[in-house]
Formats: structure tokens, sequence, C-alpha cells
DNA sequence: ATCTCTTGAGAGAGCGCTCTCTCCACATCC
DNA sequence: GGATGTGGAGAGAGCGCTCTCTCAAGAGAT
């Protein structure tokens, strides 16, 4: 009651293995009332190749590791942008018959894990999701001998060919904005400073109000909601008269609008609010979130094609994808 | 410049291959020093098993598929469950050492790629995320000869263990707030019909308010923000009196709060809302969202133990698990 | 001192597939 | 007609591992 294989569907068809495997592998050598036959026997005894056996003689796996490297309170928190990322790369990785094989790094002990994994040669080559700086885990993969891509720009810096957004330009368009719609006290919500998307952001912010002679304010979040409501009510209390706030993603923007609401600021009439990475939910705050757009499944698409044309000896330069100003009424 | 084999290890350690092999697999008719030694060899060479050669005679792969199986439109909406899900199972897997292959299977043409794929005996069991009624998916998965477990209760009846929450009850639960709140004219948007979900706590909100006597007041949705908005426009429009709705998901009443907002009723004041599913949003909406909460990670962390309790002959009974109303400003 | 039993280790047969090498048959050319 | 070339098919050697079977050696029983 085992499932058949190529040899049942060989004998069946009265050939041998090999020509057998000629027609699943879709050589063009095999005549075709042979082919015909084979096929039918395929057919008939719905063979299915073992992939196991496949990857042990060809060396390939066809699957991809997505690894995703980011301590729970991060993942586990709602960012959109991961379950965004995770399923365009599986469309995409899916589309070229590729399988996805996810895995959390979350702790040091799955670091490990993911790294024996990686090195185990169980899969073609690896997609990482990691944004924190202190993370070893970009340094480590890349020693091994498996193609790596990365989600953003690693934070360390380490050879690997790498998709990103531009978020210095975007976080300088964003408090341009602000200024041209003559505001005068601008402060900003920065990420997490351990993360390159955090960093850039905020240098972003500061280039354009050295550039205009003012001040910075800063608060620091965590990229999470409630740090963002929590940076605001900072803020406020550091400088009450401010009149606008760049956010450095949607997420502390929405804590921050609610913070902004709790001390009767309207915004945007008394403070102006932009947020970065325009999420789905940016369009249903209230008001609804001026925001700066990048495009996270073109980026994953863009990602995975690195990856491929890794394999393929590509080249593997770094692509970094513009950002683009929504303008709704936060702002 | 190959990867070591098994071959290398015992070499290296002086012994055979089968004793290197019993001690990979931590048998223990193995004496301690020549356990040490091939310890020692694996740790020199940097050995990894391969996992194509061992699935090869074992039969097992140590991979269980994730498969997604929804439409698009509802998994590129930013549906915190299914992150949730893919996220929390992931972890449950990984600590019992199964790598997670993750599948969409939106389209038709993924659907037989899926069947394929697991047919193909690539992975040891199967998790279904699927609600849509017209799936043919869980029918055909459970014709194949491996262990598959839903995450949510298949909407045709086919013969696959699954974990759920208490639609029905938790639906009773919140319409039962309402009523005892004082509400006189309570509608609902409902969530798609096709889905067991959606009709689950559709008869729960009419199980209620036919026991007192009032008239149901229904508009549908298909549990995206967007749809929840446009629900509440005709229900406004359909009976301006209503003083409370009961909202099939925390999405949809994200979106229909918008609408309330727009069309100038307060809430809770004029109107009351009650979500479901408790998503992290629901905090932040504005007021702030009463709702049925389920515990959607320990819903998936009993999806896993069925599972693998289904590969040592386990139990395959549904686990239903309970609801909890979570009183925020909403209602 | 001989026999049985247990423990520990090795030999070797596959698991299902790919792919090179070999060979055959037939067409083509001088 | 014989030498050469070419397309199509088979034989068979592994890929790296597990696991049964076998056997050697020492412990214990008679």
């Amino acid at each position: 009651m085992r499932r058949p294989t190529l040899e049942a569907v060989a004998a069946r068809a009265g050939v041998s293995r090999a020509t057998a495997s000629r027609v699943v592998n879709g050589q063009t050598t095999v005549a075709p009332h042979i082919r015909d036959a084979v096929e039918r026997a395929i057919d008939e005894l719905g063979y299915v190749p073992n992939s196991a056996a496949r990857s042990l003689v060809t060396q390939r796996t066809d699957s991809i590791a997505l690894v995703v490297s980011e301590p729970p309170t991060r993942v586990f928190s709602e960012d959109p942008l991961f379950s965004t990322v995770i399923r365009s790369a599986s469309v995409e990785l899916e589309a070229v018959n590729k399988q996805v094989v996810l895995m959390l790094a979350s702790s040091a002990e799955s670091h490990a894990r993911v790294e024996r994994y990686i090195a185990g040669g169980h899969v073609d080559g690896v997609m990482l999701i990691s944004m924190h700086g202190a993370d070893p885990l970009p340094a480590a993969l890349s020693r091994l001998r498996v193609p790596v891509v990365s989600y953003g720009r690693p934070a360390v810096p380490v050879d690997i060919p790498f998709v990103d957004n531009d978020n210095v330009g975007g976080a300088e368009a964003a408090v341009r904005h602000l200024l041209a719609s003559g505001r005068r006290r601008i402060a900003t919500i920065a990420g997490p400073l351990d993360m390159i998307a955090g960093q850039d952001r905020l240098t972003g912010y500061r280039n354009v109000l050295r550039d205009s002679d003012r001040r910075s304010i800063v608060a620091v979040g965590d990229f999470t909601r409630e740090s963002g409501s929590i940076a605001m009510r900072q803020l406020l209390r550091d400088d009450p008269a401010l009149d606008a706030v760049f956010v450095a993603n949607d997420l502390m923007a929405v804590g921050a609008l609610q913070s902004l609401r709790q001390a009767g600021r309207r915004v945007p009439e008394d403070v102006a609010v932009v947020g970065f990475d325009d999420i789905d939910a940016a369009k249903y705050t209230e008001p609804p979130l001026t925001t700066m757009r990048h495009p996270v499944m073109e980026q994953t698409a863009a990602l995975v094609r690195l990856l491929l044309g890794l394999f393929s000896g590509g080249p593997s330069d770094p692509v970094i994808l513009p950002t683009e100003l929504i303008v709704r009424e936060s702002a």
C-alpha cells in the first residue's frame, strides 16, 4: 500500500527506470509513443516523485528558508509588515516552485537551530528578515556556503545582498512636508536605534531640521503601538508647544494619535502627524494618517528575484526602492 | 569541500558508520568512550546529518505543512488572525523540532500544487487553515493518507479533527451583554455566510434575539474593515434608530466605528458596538472596542498537540475552546 | 571447564532517484 | 558494402543514511 516508485512506473510502461526518469524530468530525448506510455503509467499509478530521494542525488532541495529573526515581542506585536512579507514571499516563491520553510529565530537557542538547519543543506537559499543590530545571525549565515539575501539592510556590515527602501529619503520627505505646511516645532518619535530603519529615519528627520535651522525634539520608541503612545506623552511634556510630529512607523503613530486625543490636542489643527509604512490601519485612524508608503510587496518580489539570481550567478547589488508620501488628513 | 558524511565521522572516530549513526541518534547501546570519540569527530568536522538521506530511509520528514487556503483578498487584507496562527504554530512546532512548510493555496492551480506536494509525502502532517465552505481542499486532503488537522471546523462535513472556538456561544454572550445594558434595537454585521465563523456568529446573534422576541437587523460583510464600514452605513439606512450593533469580527468593527463617526453617532452613547476576536487594534480604536476574545495562541497550541497526537495514535476528537467577553468602552 | 546470555559493534542491504556511460539500431556518407 | 555518425534506451553506480542481522567478547550459570 506504499507509494508507487519510479521503478513501478517503468515496469508498467515497459521501459527502464532511466527512461521513466527522463519523462518525469521532461527531457526531450524520448520517443513520443514511449513518452505517452510512461505518462499513462504515471497517471494510472498516481506517481509522485519522492523528493528525498531526488534531492539526495541532485543536492538541491527546491526549498527556501524564510528566517524571521526578531524577538517575540516584536514578532507577536501585530506589525503587519511581517505577515505581508511572509505572504508575498510565499506567493513569489511558490510561483517558481520553491517551497517555503518558515523559521522563527527569536531566542539564542533557536538561532542555533536555524544555523544548524541551514548548514545542514536543507534549503537552497535563505531569505533573512533581521533588523536588529545586535543580531548575530546575519553574520553567522553569511559564513555558510548557502546563498543568503536580506530584507532590509543588515544592521551590521556583512556581505549579504539586500533590498531596502529609502528610509533616509522617506523621512526627509515626510519632515519637509510638515515644514512646507507651515509647522514650526516638529518633533519625532524615533524607532529603536539598534535597527537600521530606526536609525535612518531619525537621520532623515535630523537632516531636514538641521538644514532649516530648527531644533530637533526626539523621543524613542520601539515600533510598537504602546511605545508610540508613551513617547507621545513624553514629547508633550518635553515641549507642550510642539505643532507636528514625524513618527517613524505607523504602528507608533496610532499610539501617538491616541495620546494626542487623550491630551486634548486636535489632529491636524493643533498637531500634525506623519507616519511611515502606510499600513492598512493608517486609513482607519481618526483622522486618517498621512504617511510614507513603501512598497513591501514589490520589495519582497525584488528580494526573491535577487535570491533566485544568485543561484545562477546573477548580480548581488543591493536594491533600494523609493518611498512615496501619502497625504491624508493628519498632516 | 563538500559536507562531511557520517562515513567521514566514523572514519575519524575509528568506528563503523553504524556506530556513528547510533551516537547521532542517541541510542544508548554505545560505550561511553566510543560515544565521546564520535562526538568529538562530529564537532571537529562540523557534521550535520543529511535530512534527505535520512528521510529517504525513515520515511519521515519531520516537517509539517501549514496550508492557508484562502483567497488572496482575505489573506492579504491585514487580518492579524493569520499571522498570529502562523507564528504561534511555528513556535509550537519548532519546539518539537518539526519544520514548518508554509503553503498558500489561494487559487485552483495552487490547490493542485498543494495536493501534489502533500500526496508526495514531503510532510508528515498537515495543519489546514481553511474557512470557506466552497473550499475543496479539506475533502481532498482528507482522502490522502497523511494526518490532517484543521484550524476551525471545516465548512463541509469531512472527517478531519479540528480545534475551534465557541462561535455560537461567544456571539450569544456578546448580544446578551448588549441586551443587559439596556439596548433595544440590536443589529449585526455578519461575516460571510460561506464561512463557519460567519454562520455560527450569526446563529448566536439570532438565538438571543429570538429568545427575547426582538427583530434581527442584519447586514453581511466579508470580515474586512472596508466591508464593515459599508455594512454599517447600510444598517444606518435600514434602521436609523438602532442603538447597538454586534459585529462578527473586530476588523469589520473598526470599519463600522468609522462609519458611525462619519454619520455623527456617538459610541457608545448613541450606538453600542461589540466586536469579536479581540485583535490588538481593538484596544486602540476610538473608543476602545468591547469584544469577544478567543485565545488564538492556545487554540493553535491545541491544534499542534492534536496533530502530534495523531502521529502516535492519539484521539481525534474536536477541541472547542471558550470565548471571553472583554468589556472596554464601546459597549 | 563448558555453555548460555547479554552487551556492544560491524557488515551490508537497501530507501528512490539521477545521471553517466554504454550500447544498439538505423540513417548517412564515401 | 563498410565505416561513420546520431538519436534513443538500458545498465548500474552511487547520493548519505538507517536498521536488521550477525558476530565477537566477556559475564554469569551449570
